[in-house]
RNA sequence: GCUGGGGUAGCCUAGUCUGGUAAGGCGCAGGUCUGGAAAGCCUGUGCUCUCGUAGCUCGGGAGUUCGAAUCUCUCCCCCAGCGCCA
């Protein structure tokens, strides 16, 4: 939720903001009208309490000394009618200007590049060596701006899917069978390099004060609704039959909502978590998009980092998320770029948000496995998350990151470590302590 | 799931039976004092706004009443015991 006082004293950034999203004015100045009216009913309703206060005094004064205070008790008979009407009234004044703010994004930061598509995101970096397929040099040099470094190969990789297929890792099918498309069994030495991932990743985070959590994976609607943008949790999420429950999309949501309403001492800050929980995700808008494999499913494994801070260190916090992040990849050794995103592709929480890709071979794309935003203290607000300070109580700012994202990123490592003839995968060296062995074959 | 006890401000606690508009302590901030500090003393310390002799606030919501922390209903959560259980 945005600052509604911030949005009445100066309106114009709002605006601006809004511009460059791509977002329309319509809402902000239907906020201002409704806004207007809630006040003015809000001022009325006040009034009459106060009123209504009084005469309450004074029959409680009346009846101490005995009197009998039937007229005074009709008067607020007939102010109680009053208040009720403009209640009723304000009642729906309020859902709407509630429902008009809700949709109200955040303050984009002054950074960010003014834009709407994903081409018009900024490129910040390459790191590593990518393995190219001839005819995907030109798309490779137009992601990195020439700056990316490739070997050219004579042959693509095989597909994740057909690798897995091959080696016995993954059973699509029967995964359909019982639970239909985009699931799946995770078999043998793979499941192995999963946990390996996963051990290996909250060591790193451990090491470097983050807390390792695993959260509960439902949630009730209203800390769902508070913790993430209102417009997207109805395409993406699952709902329990018959409660009020659902299947959270991200460790994040529950992550966020874990401090909801409570006032933290300065001296606790930052707070740092390294989240672990499956993700259930609807995938709605996806049809058509990576349908086989186990690239884009409605259940993954996900490391995430989330950090609730200062609003004033947001900003070094996102570098160190991206930070962490390229660490962890680049021990990997997987060559991706971080792209900065550009206003029109960024969600209505953030600020301003990175994202890491990796470069698939067999695919000739860099596809994402991170992704990593500043919400400034937008989503603080909606769950009244605040610190204490001598001025007084002030929301708090919140983070967060994908550390590792366990499905893609064995994809990604299926795609850059399988030997040339295809019938094996080399482990990468970082994870073999954690495996106990190198190669996975059939 | 059952029975019982609970949920009051950043934290701790009184008030609930018997309805009259949240008392006190700790912590924190400012003042006083001091060479400086501690202690003591004074003031402030839930939220909102149009800053008032204002409105709201006692886990959430609804109801009864002129008036609800207090009575009624309902939901959520915590603790203890019992039951069930990987």
């Amino acid at each position: 939720m945005i600052d509604v006082k911030l949005l009445r004293e100066n309106p114009a950034p709002f605006y601006e903001s809004c511009r460059k999203r791509g977002f329309g004015k319509e809402e902000l100045d239907r906020f201002f009208a409704l806004d207007t009216t809630w006040r003015e009913n809000l001022k009325k309703i006040n009034d009459m309490k106060r009123k209504k206060n009084e005469i309450t005094q004074e029959i409680a004064k009346t009846v101490k000394s005995g009197g009998n205070p039937l007229q005074a008790k009709a008067g607020v008979k007939i102010i109680n009618e009053g208040i009720d009407a403009l209640e009723r009234d304000q009642a729906v004044v309020e859902k709407e200007r509630e429902d008009v703010l809700s949709l109200i994004p955040n303050l984009i930061h002054q950074s960010v590049r003014e834009g709407k598509g994903d081409d018009e995101n900024k490129f910040i970096r390459f790191w590593g060596e990518a393995r190219v397929f001839g005819s995907d040099m030109d798309e490779f040099k137009l992601r990195t701006e020439g700056k990316g470094k490739a070997t050219t190969i004579a042959k693509k990789p095989m597909s994740h899917v057909d690798l897995e297929e091959k080696l016995g890792l993954v059973d699509l099918e029967r995964a359909g069978k019982i639970a239909g498309a985009r699931f799946f069994y995770i078999k043998g030495r793979l499941l192995k390099l999963e946990l390996a991932l996963i051990n290996y990743t909250i060591d790193f985070l451990a090491d470097r004060a983050y807390v390792p959590v695993e959260p509960p994976y439902m949630m009730k609607y209203d800390s769902m609704a508070r913790a993430t943008d209102i417009e997207t949790f109805k395409e993406s999420l699952y709902k329990i039959d018959g409660e009020d429950l659902y299947l959270i999309a991200t460790s994040e949501h529950p992550i966020a909502a874990m401090l909801s309403d409570e006032i933290l001492m300065p001296e606790d800050l930052p707070i740092r978590f390294a989240g672990l929980s499956p993700c259930f995700r609807r995938e709605a808008g996806a049809h058509g998009k990576d349908t086989k494999g186990i690239f884009r499913v409605h259940q993954f494994n996900k490391v995430e980092q989330f950090v609730f801070c200062k609003p004033e260190d947001a900003e070094d916090f996102l570098e160190e998320l991206i930070g962490n992040a390229e660490a962890i990849i680049q021990s990997l050794n997987l060559p991706y770029r971080v792209i900065d995103f550009c206003s029109g592709e960024l969600s209505r929480l953030n600020a301003r948000k990175y994202d890491l890709e990796v470069w698939f071979p067999s695919q000739g794309k860099f596809r994402e496995v991170v992704s990593a935003s500043n919400n400034t203290d937008f989503q603080a607000r909606s769950l009244n998350i605040r610190y204490r300070t001598p001025e007084g109580n002030r929301f708090i700012a919140t983070l967060n990151s994908t550390a590792l994202a366990l499905q893609r990123i064995l994809v990604a490592i299926m795609e850059n470590y399988q030997s040339e003839d295809g019938n094996e995968i080399i482990v990468p060296e970082a994870l073999i302590p954690y495996t106990g062995f190198s190669r996975i074959s059939a």
